[in-house]
DNA sequence: TATGAATGAGGTTTCATTCAT
DNA sequence: AATGAATGAAACCTCATTCAT
């Protein structure tokens, strides 16, 4: 009862499907009440062609924390790229960390391993500075174009990240998503822009 | 070699000397890593005694869950009413999120637990919630001292917890303290009092 | 569905058991083709078990080794005990390696193994050292008696044990035991008197 | 990356190559620790290949036996063919065996399955019968030019290959080359000779 | 209440073998 | 004839949980 061939033609695209695979199954039922075999089952192949391509469950695991996050930067750069950097900021960002929503929870597994994981630490780690230089390199282009910033670029785009994080967990945790919008538009206007010249509602 | 019971008189108090090695051994080797032996042998008790106190242990970690965070408001309601507040927030909420650095990989798996099981999350988001109370709380006084603060309470509040979120991620990743307090610090001073009037640095 | 528990009292018994029982194991199937599951079949217990007083299949492994082996020592050493050494030495010998006719295979997977693992070796080498230190006690003592070996103890010693390892070998193969056993104690004999004064048949 | 094929016409010659590569691997690393990828990765062919001409890996190892003892037999005879025997028998039947010193390992693990395995056990028996009778016609030899041996070659012939055993396993032990050769030079010479003139040293 | 030996389900990983190309 | 990706059966081992003492 053969399958049909993982990999057509290159390994490279059966190393893809497999991370691609994984990454659903992981972030449905977290790393480690996931099984190999289910990967293996939502891939339509055995368990033994997974270790054809990677070394362990954790390798592959790497693998996926290294890809997924690549992603992240090319959709912040991409929604930087836009024409009106200020108004599509926010709205660019959001719709790109719309798509990690359904993985926030694989991500904070992420964070969690990295935390005792040296390698793994590393491989986060460098996705978090390319986020950060990224992030740099838009306000730097911003202030440029005279729009704001005036202040200190690193550390407001080093917060602005900090925000992100801090949105996703707070989606994560079942805050609304217009709640928790509003929070992180409100915030990031303030970080670009300066103190709110006026408040819009008072608690 | 009999070690002294856990619990003398009362269920409480072996409850809590167990959350509390578990904690420490969870922080240390992660949830999954971590076994009811580390737990017990921490404890300098035997496995099945766990058992006793906590049905499973799942129920254990929930137990932490709970116990851990509500340590985090508490920490945070006293930084918050001491007595010069806008000066001394920075430096004790600081302080406050330093005793739980350890923690930080624990917290990650906490949340990435808590998006996948209701009753963790729950668990979680409450104290999500009382961290937010409490920020509002202050941030209210502040602006009944004309501190500061004219702004929107409720989303600056949230934001600041974001702020905190990331921070802590950021820590964990290996960015240094001093870099990591200065951008949190530099974000929540925006924050409370609105565009800084002197920017430190220019990137 | 429980057990009868392995150890009534004392670990040592229950280790002592778990040996037993994957000598036998081992024996029968060989090392490698021999299961956990077996051993602990062979008990009446489950596989868990055995890893409570063996870290790893190959722990247990050596255990059987060391005490195999140890026996061995034992038993060459109190055969050669015997009032008429000259005369008992061989009979009691053979009877010696007799009962380990029936593992000589796992002897010889021992010694596979110890040629390529240095502490299965060491293992090994001890007993085998110990065979020859009891072996040289014994023609210390015939010279002693002026029984004959007048010649280099150190090296008769040594030459003898190869005859038995010889000798095992061939049983091993199905060489006749009555083959084997003329042509060991033959040259036994020589190697003790000297050459032989009748020879008994000619090829 | 095509390799020359392995057999450019006779598929015996491509037996040979994989036998001999086979060889090589379960001697360095074990019959049951090396797998036919470690073969085929030795030959630098594809894995399916091995199964052109072998059954199984057990086909494999059987061969390997067959061919690697024929071995033995070939250079015990030629070595015993030498100008004066007894001079040189000793020194090239040493020279013979230390070219199997490396794969003394091998031997033992191929006793140990021979032991369990009947279809083994002949090839290796058959092995040990052709060194039996090789031995003894040598010693034939010795006895018509009345250099000695008097006593009865069957079971001097059967002796010596103990010894050659006994020093094999020794030698696998770590027991260094000089102590290990001299007792079995020691031993053989009483042997062929009877019992020595001169004791070279006592213990 | 406490113990800790025992369980046994289940997961990861390996590898001999097959077969479509 | 040769390939090597895929298979899938096993095996080792771990550990949460139970329960007789």
């Amino acid at each position: 009862m053969r399958m049909p061939r993982v990999v057509p033609r290159y390994k490279e695209q059966a190393k893809t499907r497999i991370i691609d695979a994984a990454l659903r199954v992981f972030a449905e039922k977290g790393y480690h009440e996931a099984t190999i075999a289910d990967v293996a089952a939502k891939l339509g192949v055995s368990e033994g062609t997974i270790y054809l391509y990677f070394r362990s469950k954790r390798e592959l695991f790497k693998a996926i924390s290294d890809v997924g996050e690549r992603d992240t930067a090319q959709l912040l750069a991409s929604a930087i790229k836009s024409e009106d950097p200020v108004k599509n900021f926010f709205d660019l960002s959001i719709q790109a960390y719309e798509q990690y929503e359904p993985i926030s929870g694989l991500m904070m597994e992420l964070l969690a391993e990295a935390s005792r994981d040296a390698s793994l630490r590393k491989i986060v780690r460098q996705n978090f500075d390319t986020d950060h230089e990224t992030m740099k390199k838009f306000l730097l282009e911003l202030r440029n174009r005279k729009i704001g910033v005036e202040s200190d670029i690193n550390r407001i785009s080093m917060a602005i990240l900090y925000l992100f994080y801090g949105y996703a967990i707070s989606r994560l945790l079942g805050v609304g998503k217009s709640e928790a919008k509003s929070a992180l538009g409100y915030a990031m206007r303030i970080m670009l822009e300066g103190k709110p010249t006026t408040p819009k509602s008072r608690t």
